[in-house]
DNA sequence: CTGTGTGCAAACTCTTTGCATAAGT
DNA sequence: ACTTATGCAAAGAGTTTGCACACAG
C-alpha cells in the first residue's frame, strides 16, 4: 500500500473494480459523491446536481445508468419510497427511515435495535430479500399539543 | 331500513357522506369496485380498467382524482413502494406487505402479531402518522436449493 | 485498436391540470 | 339554479432509450 494513495479515488476504484464495473472518471466522481460522506439517500437529480456543482459534467442519463448498475451489483439499494422520483440509499443492509410527509423528505431512524417481529414465512420458493420499514411522520398540529 | 336496500351502493353512499364526499354515479361505482372485494391494492390504470370492463365509463383523471379524494378523507392509504406507480391500499391500519421483485406486486403479509419492536420516539414536533413494513421477496434460485 | 461508457435529445409512462359540460342538491 | 364533479386532451415530471463520439484497457 502506497502511503499517499488513501484517496477518495482510490476508494472508488476499489468499489467499481469489485462491483465489476469500469472505473470511468464519470462513476468514480460519482460513487465519491455518493458514499463521501456517510451514508445517505439521493435520488438521481439530486446527484446530478451535486456533481455540477463540484464541476463534474455527467449527463443526467448517465447519472441514471449509474445508479442503477450501482444497485445492481449490490452497493446502492432502492428505498421503498412512495412518489414520483426514485431514492437510492448507500446503506445496503436492513435499516429504517423515516417518511416526512410535508416535505416528502426520507431520513434514517438513528441506529438502534428496531427489530420486526413475528414475521411469518415467505411463501413457497420465495425468500426474504430484505426488510424495509417506513415510518411516516407528521407535523403535530398546535391544536394537538398538551 | 327498506328490505331491498342492502346493496353495495347503499354502503358506497354511506362511505361517501361519511367522507364528505357527493356521491356521484362514479364515485360510487368506484367505490363499489374498491370495497366490493376485501382488503386489495390497486393503481389507478387498474381501478380505470376495471371500470371499463363493468361498462361504467369513468375517465383516468376522474380515477386519480377520486383516489386521492379518498386517500385525504381516510378510506385509503397510499403504499411505500419503489416504481413509477402509485398503489392505494383499503386497508387503513397499521398492516404490512410483500413485495414481489420480479413482478412488482404487492401482496399483504398474512394476519398475525407481526410487530415492531424498539421503535424509537419521533423527532421533535412530529408524530407518527403510520409505520409500514416493506418485505421484498425473490424468487428462490434454483442453485440455492438444498 | 476494440469495446464499453457517455451525452444528447427524443420517446415513454405515469400523473396532474384547465376548461367546458354534466350531474348532484 | 347553483355548485361541484367529470371528461378530454394537453402539459408536466421523472425516467429510459438510441445512436454517434469519447475514453479505458
Amino acid at each position: 500500500m502506497k502511503p499517499e494513495m488513501q484517496h477518495d479515488e482510490q476508494t472508488a476504484k476499489d468499489r467499481l473494480r469489485d462491483a465489476g464495473l469500469r472505473p470511468t472518471r464519470q462513476r468514480m466522481a460519482l460513487a465519491d459523491l455518493i458514499y463521501g460522506s456517510g451514508n445517505r439517500h439521493l435520488s438521481a437529480e439530486e446527484l446530478h446536481e451535486e456533481a455540477q456543482q463540484i464541476g463534474v459534467p455527467v449527463s443526467l442519463a448517465t447519472v441514471y445508468n449509474t445508479l442503477h448498475q450501482f444497485t445492481e451489483s449490490g452497493i446502492l439499494r432502492i428505498l421503498s419510497i412512495e412518489g414520483a422520483k426514485t431514492y437510492f440509499d448507500t446503506n445496503t443492509s436492513d435499516h429504517h427511515h423515516y417518511f416526512i410527509e410535508d416535505e416528502n423528505r426520507v431520513i434514517d431512524i438513528p441506529e438502534g435495535p428496531v427489530a420486526v417481529q413475528n414475521l411469518p414465512k415467505p411463501p413457497e420458493g420465495m425468500e426474504i430479500a430484505n426488510v424495509d420499514i417506513v415510518v411516516r411522520l407528521r407535523r403535530k398540529k398546535a391544536a394537538d399539543r398538551g
